[in-house]
DNA sequence: ATCAACCTTCCAGCTGCTGGAAGGTCAAGG
DNA sequence: CCTTGACCTTCCAGCAGCTGGAAGGTTGAT
């Protein structure tokens, strides 16, 4: 399929899937006009990286998500440590997001009218309990 | 506070704190020795800022988010509706997130030596069911 | 055959930092 | 008092990760 059908599936622009092919993210066929083709396989990596773009994990991490599933060899034991790593940072960022999220309701029906920056749900956000 | 400390407590490096001074999200006051003087609520914003920056919200969105706790008319339908849609947005990414864990989980214990991209858990990931 | 809607490459520019140079401030030790 | 080292300052350059636009080729429909 050609990139923009690639680019509707994936929910990433097609600038940035010809920078993605760039860097080395993915590698599509080419057709015999000259078009990038993709098969399924690269639009699964492609919703990939939106989603874990978007969830804050940087390219290069990125990269070491998507070889976690590539790597033939991923029964090793540094994979499986990186793999670990990564579960960690996936976890830490739902703590994150959860807290977010308790504060920002807080903020529209418990705080409602305070004074900035002495709300004590500031206040417990910001002293990182939790984070 | 010197910025020294400001960087420590918050886990942001000095260069990013300037930064974020440079394009307004914050004003600490200025020592007369023309240092840079952090509050106890400057450390909240930033580590305000440290989190969602992390979590994949764009500087903007920071603002925007940092500023629904300190508009002082968040009362306002407006500043609820946003605070609604920010809510929905870290809704998606905590699902996300725990989807992106499943799947990793599932790399680790379950796709366990098959070839890739037809492992059963990618394609479910892929398909976006859940994101 | 021409028009719109695709696709291509290339290059410039923006965001969000990040590093380094050049220099001022401060507390401690000689 | 003065020097040393760890701070701090501004300014400017560069990198990461896109993003937009120009200039041009391909495709399918009228």
């Amino acid at each position: 399929m050609n990139i923009g059908e690639a680019s509707e599936r994936s929910g990433l622009p097609s600038k940035t899937i010809r920078y993605y092919e760039e860097i080395g993210l993915i590698r599509p066929d080419r057709s015999v006009n000259g078009y990038r083709d993709y098969a399924a396989s690269d639009i699964h990596k492609l919703r990939f990286l939106q989603k874990s773009r978007g969830l804050g994990f940087s390219v290069e991490e990125c990269r070491q998500l998507l070889a976690l599933y590539e790597d033939k060899s991923r029964a090793s034991a540094d994979v499986k440590e990186m793999t670990q790593t990564k579960l960690s940072e996936i976890d830490r960022k739902i703590r994150e997001l959860t807290e977010l999220r308790r504060t920002l309701e807080h903020l529209v029906h418990a705080c409602h009218g305070n004074e900035r920056p002495d709300c004590p749900i500031l206040e417990e956000l910001a002293d990182g309990r939790g984070a």
